[in-house]
DNA sequence: GATGAATGAGCGTTCATTCAT
DNA sequence: AATGAATGAACGCTCATTCAT
């Protein structure tokens, strides 16, 4: 019956959502599943129905909040480049990751989250469910290709991008220092295009 | 008595030293106050003597670490100069930057241990205690000001440097991913350049 | 209609074995209604629609057991008898038990079950179904009636002849201390012959 | 300082009482922590002060109870021996089972303890601390070499004692059937000395 | 000042039992 | 009749904190 099945995954969810809200404030080590089980309104014994214990609730969550950040993204991607061309692929890779700092500054509880659970290991494999199974990694790689110009090391150029984005927008967003969100993006971006350059390959002219 | 208080510096410095390896190791949440003292071969009840908790340990830590860190790349620094008047400002940067790296990486928990408890806001106040009581920022801007160029926005531009390479230096060092600290390196120095650059105010030239 | 009893039946008796596998191996305390329903292949909640709780299984494996038991056991002697009288009732008794013994080492478990469970109060009174309903005593005395010697005393000299044989044979087969079977049935035998033999009431001779 | 000692002293055998009491009554798989340090009157926390868990309670119990029980059997002999030379040793070791059967009928719980605790391979290697490091094994084999007689398979001679000694107490003590102790002992200590003489090594009469 | 025995709240986890479906 | 999701009491165990010595 659906009926059932509806209930357990509000249930699911109940927990996941209450787990989420106190990784994101507290921490994981600081969270009990006793809270996470009085934050759903559940009793305790139905956490370890769901979960073998509160570290499969965080990788459940870094999988489907990665999923939301990137799907919303590549979404609103997508309805962008309908409308028009964008100059360049530079431009795309910014304005993709400008949307994706836009969602982190609506909502703290994710910026935390993402920031404190997920590090470059788990990040670079992250598989995306709605997005034909393609990694994170892909992604860039698939905007990348679509560029004339040729990139080296591209696994450690995303990488210093991602980290700086990272750790820059965590402390501007949570801690509003050491300037607002708004100060930082044009020089962040900056930035990112500058990292850009400098992993691109200059091909030799060719000799007539 | 002087005795008496250097038993007591002794045993403080025991409880410190014991915190920060296991803080390092295993991360505050997953050290007890029983670890500590063990490890500092002291009775429970001493450890109250000299700390409210284990979280007072850890920003004791935190001042005291950041301190040795900036103490020898400070005195490193002195010691090349030395020797040999740097090329250009941003080469002294780069050079101090270096140093830190260093240290960083031959002291995993060291890294492990910064990088996890040190946010922005604390460091950038973070006060220098053999270094005439000038804070981190302060030895930047002293750099900085021995140029014959100008830059704007100097806390956000060095905000941007110390992130890059803190969360960058934290996966290659601790993890080895995605590359190695040596292929890091000349591309992670090539950034920071750049945003150097990035934040250089170009005069105009004078109308003659 | 038969066949929705069948079913019944078929799942009393699926939870019946599962339980006995279970207690024979971990014990009644260690095995949990979950473990039995699991191997029973049924929902959690059928338990209770055939039982109050474990102990009442427990209470009906051990009827169910020692029925079994006994009844392969006089089996086993009235095949023989047809074959050959034996030469005294010792010697039948002999064989008797030796019928058991065989059974309890061909299946450790049900050796494990009965002598943790079975208590003489409770195996004193037992009642074989498919024997008249007469209990194990009976058999016994049945036996020791066809004899021409006289017994005193009969209930408390085949007490210390089954708990002799029950307490050495669980050692002996389940831990293979301090010898193994086949070197206690002699000795066994020949105790349990001499235990006859004192309680048997020697009749002064007849006057002529 | 003896004072302190004295009170951790004390609080151990409140614990070791209390488990004692306990398990002997509804055994170990029923007796939980929490009743025992409640029992004891102390904190939770205390209990894992002293012990690792409960199975460590047993094992201390079982040695120090069958400590006690062999040593005020070895005490009470000693004290006859003085008195009155045994006419044999097959009375000596009666006797001793005697002194071992009443201590067990005058403490229900030290009965219950052993039957449900000490199985033939923990205490044929038994180690009684007081009697210079001897196994319960090397008591009775001590015995049995004061002995002008020969013995064969000593071990399972005293294995098929024991057990049948245990089994049957356990029975007529705590439960009173078949009968009370009183009418057990003659026949009991009848089939020991047939079981002694059953395991006699009867040497061939010298040829002339 | 220093100790470490003692505490008890709180943790993660299990499980007998219930009950809506 | 049969199910299995849900419950919450109780388990074993840890640990920050206190306090008599």
């Amino acid at each position: 019956m659906g009926k059932i099945d509806d209930k357990k995954k509000q249930k699911k969810a109940a927990l996941l959502s209450a787990a989420y809200q106190l990784f994101a404030v507290k921490g994981i080590d600081n969270t009990s599943v006793s809270e996470i089980v009085q934050g759903a309104k559940l009793a305790k014994g139905t956490f370890y129905l769901y979960f073998k214990d509160k570290y499969e609730v965080r990788d459940s969550l870094i999988a489907s909040q990665a999923n939301l950040l990137f799907e919303r993204a590549s979404r609103q991607m997508d309805y962008v480049l309908q409308e028009k061309e964008p100059d360049s692929v530079e431009d795309s890779i910014i304005y993709l990751i400008d949307t994706v700092v836009d969602q982190l500054n609506d909502s703290p509880n994710l910026l935390r989250f993402i920031s404190k659970n997920l590090s470059w290991g788990v990040f670079s494999k992250l598989q995306i469910a709605d997005l034909d199974n393609r990694n994170c990694m892909d992604i860039f790689d698939a905007l990348l290709s679509e560029s004339n110009k040729k990139y080296r090391q591209k696994e450690l150029m995303i990488f210093m991008i991602v980290e700086l984005v990272n750790a820059t927008c965590y402390n501007v967003i949570l801690n509003h220092v050491p300037v607002e969100l708004d100060e930082l993006k044009p020089d962040l971006y900056n930035s990112i295009r500058n990292i850009l350059h400098q992993f691109e390959v200059k091909e030799a002219a060719p000799v007539i």
